[in-house]
DNA sequence: TATGAATGAGTTTTCATTCAT
DNA sequence: AATGAATGAAAACTCATTCAT
């Protein structure tokens, strides 16, 4: 019974990501997500108490994988040498657009359709992002202390590398249906090594 | 007669801005327009045939503004030496976080609120990034050529430097009050230099 | 088993005249009645075929128990003096008082919720009204008959007593905590008699 | 222009007593005071807040014209001889049933439909309901004072003059087509003031 | 040209009732 | 007999747009 009543749910979750992502928060119908769940109207609300609710749940789910991503990467920029640096920093980033690949419209929820829409879901995308931003900008200091990196103002260069990496990536996951993770992730490291060079 | 039409229309654009950039495109209701503009509903539509158009008039008056810029840069990463080309790489995007700060509002509009929401108004805002994308591969080809300049990819070059620059200059714009566009400036065009280095 | 039944069907009874009398009957929710009864949503519907069928049920209960106090009141107003007629209506009087209290959830819902609710329950309230109506003033005709009583129209009178009574006594009942039924059915007896006279 | 908006919300009240006497306030659906007013959906949404507001105005309506009422009786059993009192007491019933029967569906929503309903109205009910039964009371004390009236309880005997008055009248409104104003309000007289003596 | 009252389609949410377990 | 998940019809309310003045 309680096994029955989480597949449902799931079912509504499943819908929900789709249809958000394909019409966009505002524009999304709760008989559009029930439509496609295979569920009745009043279902939804068994489970969710508000299309706002629903939208909440998704992006804090996708919020506490890519925290916990952040969380792994606790030494970055700290390294015996600059290649290994350069190979840490590649595995990470190769770990966090696999994260956003494989969760795609999540993703996207989160970091494009939270950032719009006039406020109303700010509070998660600004919370999330400056979390984001603060941790990479400690890892930086850390390797401007160990003269690895060298950049003026740490949340200047962070900005920068997470600006890159989220506008960059969710461009190519839009406008290419494959992408080669490895040399993207190569890439990326590359430059933002460089970037941060002398 | 006629200026005063013209004065109406402007009062309502300018009101519009201000409200779709505080609400959203969805949630800011014709009502909340004309209030701030002290006009009245009716008045709206004998300037405007929906919300829909005014939306594609403000993000299309921007895109004029933009792409003048984008027109004046082409010669970008042409230069006799890699010092000339970053002082052209810096006044142009001096130029361009000028603009976009002077028309903060408008700026969001397209590049944010218009990336969102499901495909509503993703036809302008594609187009713009696609186009700004092209043109800035293009001259990338031209500084590589000339041997200033080092990448793999023109297309993902250019979509990192364009990356970093609107995702982090919306960053600044959103939780800084004032920042110094010189500081700024200088810091991307170092970062992006750089990193286009070998 | 057949006991256990029926202690839920009582459980299920006395949650509905408690929330009905809270809420009134259109606002009360099949599940606040089964939430403050202890038992599941379905359950409900195999002891009562309806919202409104329970509704009828409770206002039957207090009817059975009101007609048959009515029934013991055959002698009314026939007596040896009128001192008699008026200990007989003291009696009465504190009697259904007395009723009325020790049910006064029971009472008000049939008295008062059912009274209004634009016709949906008007049918019981209506035809225990009339009941009352008619009896009593049946039993004021044999007063006026044996010479204890005054008055022009029977139905009249019987309307002014009935009216004083149940208007009365729910106002006491609502706004007092607790007041003292002698006193009260003392002072009710001699202001009709009293108004019964020439 | 003003006038034909007020027009239209005379005609948006008229319907709404209408369909609330017709059907209790939580049986009628905005979608029937509209169809009755031959007005749009939308339209009452222009002139009124919610269900639940218009229905306050149109008890507010009848509590002012039934308060100017009672402030006209400042001196009520207060005469120079029994028969003057009788006299006054009798015009203040006629013109207060008069009232009542030419706002028979106001009447009715204020003093039936909103003393039930679980609580949603009581407030106001209740607030006029005290009104009623302090200012009796205190006109009664000046009558025992002056010798003409007997009982014990001020609060009481105005509570039974009320109950009679509201009960009964609301009953005679209810079951008969037409009655005789002026009979009743004789017999009331006459019934309450014997009531009230030794 | 400007006004603002009126429109009515569209959407969320509630809740009595059903039914598989 | 009891459970509680699921249903879907019903209703309040919103708001872009129209139109008579």
């Amino acid at each position: 019974m309680n096994e029955k009543r989480e597949r449902t749910k799931q079912q509504i979750l499943a819908a929900a990501i789709d249809v958000f992502h394909e019409n966009g928060f505002q524009r999304t119908r709760i008989s559009d997500i029930v439509a496609k769940a295979g569920v009745a109207q009043g279902t939804f609300y068994l489970h969710f108490q508000s299309k706002e609710q629903i939208f909440h749940h998704i992006c804090s789910e996708f919020k506490v994988l890519f925290l916990s991503l952040l969380d792994d990467a606790a030494d970055l920029f700290t390294g015996a040498s600059i290649e290994a640096i350069r190979e840490k920093l590649f595995v990470f980033i190769r770990e966090l657009i696999t994260l956003f690949t494989a969760n795609y419209k999540m993703a996207r929820l989160l970091f494009v359709e939270g950032n719009s829409n006039g406020g109303q879901f700010n509070g998660v995308y600004e919370n999330i992002y400056a979390e984001f931003i603060e941790r990479i900008g400690k890892h930086l200091l850390n390797g401007k202390n160990r003269g690895y990196l060298a950049f003026e103002d740490a949340e200047t260069a962070a900005t920068f590398l997470i600006g890159l990496f989220d506008s960059s990536l969710f461009y190519f996951m839009r406008v290419k249906n494959h992408f080669n993770i490895d040399k993207l992730s190569r890439r990326m490291t590359d430059f933002m090594l460089n970037g941060l060079s002398r």
